[in-house]
DNA sequence: GTATATGCAAAGAATTTGCACTATG
DNA sequence: CATAGTGCAAATTCTTTGCATATAC
């Protein structure tokens, strides 16, 4: 849709970032649907559309973005970093099934809370971890669930 | 002091875990003073006392005892895995600056939450990041913070 | 046109795996 | 002794870096 990626364009050029075509595409994608994507995720679903786009530039791209504020990374999955295209604060939803990240609408020190025991604080991450409701309800949209790093499952090396 | 290494090893046996002479040693080490060790640092510093302990030892090891509840696995700093030898919940501070992890006393959602969103909710993490108040204070006992996996610093490879 | 972005290939680091050796009960 | 734990070395994956080419203004 030429509406979206114009739409890029112009939040890049608000944040002052040159809108590049890749740029603009990545942008789309990570505030698209299948949110929170991983580096791989991004790599292999935008492939189709632009065949030579790389992964180092995913990397640089997605680490400008985060500098600007467009998106914030996320560690709650223990394999790889995962990128939210909201970067209003807000907790997740990991779910070690399905490795989906979900919005949790919950108010509780989302903001910056300032200074906590007199340490200056910059971010706050609340992260849950679980079994979400489709899993819970027979995990039909499963992905699999190689687990490794304790507690949380990882993607199994493609040995 | 034997009496930590008994300690630890009473713990081991409590937990249903072969209390060997390694497992003691890295218990030992997890809960001691500098919490919230990386793999590398437990290495590192426990190569003193126990010259042939390896990192694969490590690592297994770890993972049984984050399997048992010995330990939880933290994930808020960007490079590594980092271990708490207090299993208890409760929420962290990470210092972008020194990447220590302080411990955070807030009750906010700490315990297991039961269900939010209909979601199974098993573990809540609080990760707070910004700069502690050692290092606000002029930083005397900051490491090196090299900057790398955008907003959090990340150790640079050793290039 | 010139500075900046992109992408390929290779390096670097964390983590996992396979297998031989060793210590525990 | 037999089982289970340990450790070395190699493999795997994520991430970063160097440099040559291509693109945007």
């Amino acid at each position: 849709m030429i509406s979206n990626r114009d739409e890029s364009k112009r939040r890049l050029t608000a944040s002052g970032i040159k809108p590049t075509f890749q740029r603009a595409v990545i942008l789309e994608a990570v505030r698209g649907k299948n949110g929170h994507p991983a580096i791989r995720d991004l790599h292999a679903r935008l492939l189709r559309d632009v065949p030579t786009l790389s992964k180092t530039t995913l990397y640089s791209t997605l680490e400008l973005f985060a500098r600007k504020g467009l998106v914030k990374p996320l560690f709650i999955d223990p394999a790889e970093v995962r990128y939210d295209g909201v970067a209003e604060p807000h907790h997740h939803f990991y779910c070690t099934a399905c490795r989906r990240i979900l919005d949790i609408d919950i108010a509780c020190s989302t903001g910056r809370a300032g200074r906590i025991h007199g340490h200056q604080v910059d971010e706050v991450h609340g992260y849950f971890k679980g079994l979400c409701r489709d899993c819970l309800a027979g995990g039909r949209l499963s992905r699999a669930a190689n687990v490794s790093i304790h507690n949380s499952p990882r993607r199994k090396p493609h040995a």
